[in-house]
DNA sequence: CCTACCGATCGGTAGG
DNA sequence: CCTACCGATCGGTAGG
């Protein structure tokens, strides 16, 4: 799979882990050292600081998500349809990434100061365009007319949770994980 | 409002909005301790660690969800009402104490090894009760033939997700939020 | 990439 | 409820 990683790769790979895991506020670099197989102070050649992990994580994130939902909002689809490849985006994203997803939805909040500004930024951005499609739904008669706030929070929240319980060892594949969700998002939605 | 509220009392309150903000982790006492008004080592008059505060917050909050669920489960009404009851619950809890609800879901992972695994046993018999109603409705043709996992999911994340966005100050009534949801839920499961 | 180590801060205690 | 303080651990640096 993987073949020529950099080390700085391989000890953010291992920080969203042990993030995951425990938090990051929780986790020391000493763990996160002895994980990746060196000292603590031996870190600091490849990254500059904690903060930094989390912001490389936050950010490659979020980056991830705005960039496909644009090619989704140039399809000239229906807007159930567009309903559709967000599902099947965020559970894809969620099965690619599991702990890097699972890091930034839960620790941004201790990004720096002004880079958890940005990172609030970057998120509003992305559910205002969510939010617009459900209008555009709704203006179009295909969804039912519901409050915009409270069927884009369910939508993202069911779509979140994923990260926190889904392991593919599970009884279920990714195939009838996307099914189901939509089947049950989908009726919720349609008019 | 609240009359007669202890030293202890008042210090969980604050502890569970400071917890909120930043995560458990990454409060110090000190800080709690300035909010609350007093110094540091004064804290330990009233509480015996950190650790107790974390506890006490998600062990109320957990006992609270089960002993509601049991009155739900215990009337005749149908699934499809029972659910409703469900969300009805999960939408007061939230409203009526929303920090520490938060806490409890956020937080839980920095209890100790054995309070943890308390915890999770507690959670897992909560969620193994509502796969049941889920269950049932299957079985009496009331809700759609869905994967009960991806089903349980979907509806703990939607209630969930409540906590992180809801604020009363809001565009929306408490009634309009859980109308909204039993729309988008009962019709994602009903047959 | 390691040894050695820094200043800061942590949760918590002693003693009053 | 405070002053004074503890040992432990934190993120990070110097120097090789």
């Amino acid at each position: 799979m993987a073949k020529k990683q950099s080390k700085k790769e391989i000890i953010i790979q291992e920080a969203a882990i042990i993030f995951k895991q425990k938090g990051y506020a929780a986790t020391s670099m000493r763990e996160l050292a002895e994980k990746v197989g060196m000292e603590a102070a031996s870190l600091y050649n490849h990254i500059r600081s904690k903060d930094e992990i989390l912001e490389e994580i936050c950010f490659k994130v979020a980056n991830q998500y705005v960039s496909h939902i644009s090619s989704i909002e140039d399809t000239k689809e229906s807007n159930i349809q567009k309903l559709r490849d967000l599902i099947q985006l965020h559970v894809r994203m969620i099965i690619a990434d599991p702990n890097e997803v699972s890091v930034a939805n839960n620790d941004w909040k201790n990004l720096s100061e002004t880079k958890k500004e940005l990172y609030k930024t970057i998120r509003k951005g992305y559910e205002k365009r969510i939010a617009n499609l459900i209008k555009a739904g709704i203006e179009a008669g295909e969804f039912k007319d519901l409050n915009v706030s409270v069927a884009l929070f369910t939508l993202l929240s069911s779509l979140r949770w994923i990260e926190l319980w889904y392991k593919p060892g599970r009884d279920i594949s990714p195939e009838q994980l996307e099914n189901d969700l939509m089947t049950l998002l989908i009726n919720g939605f349609q008019k």
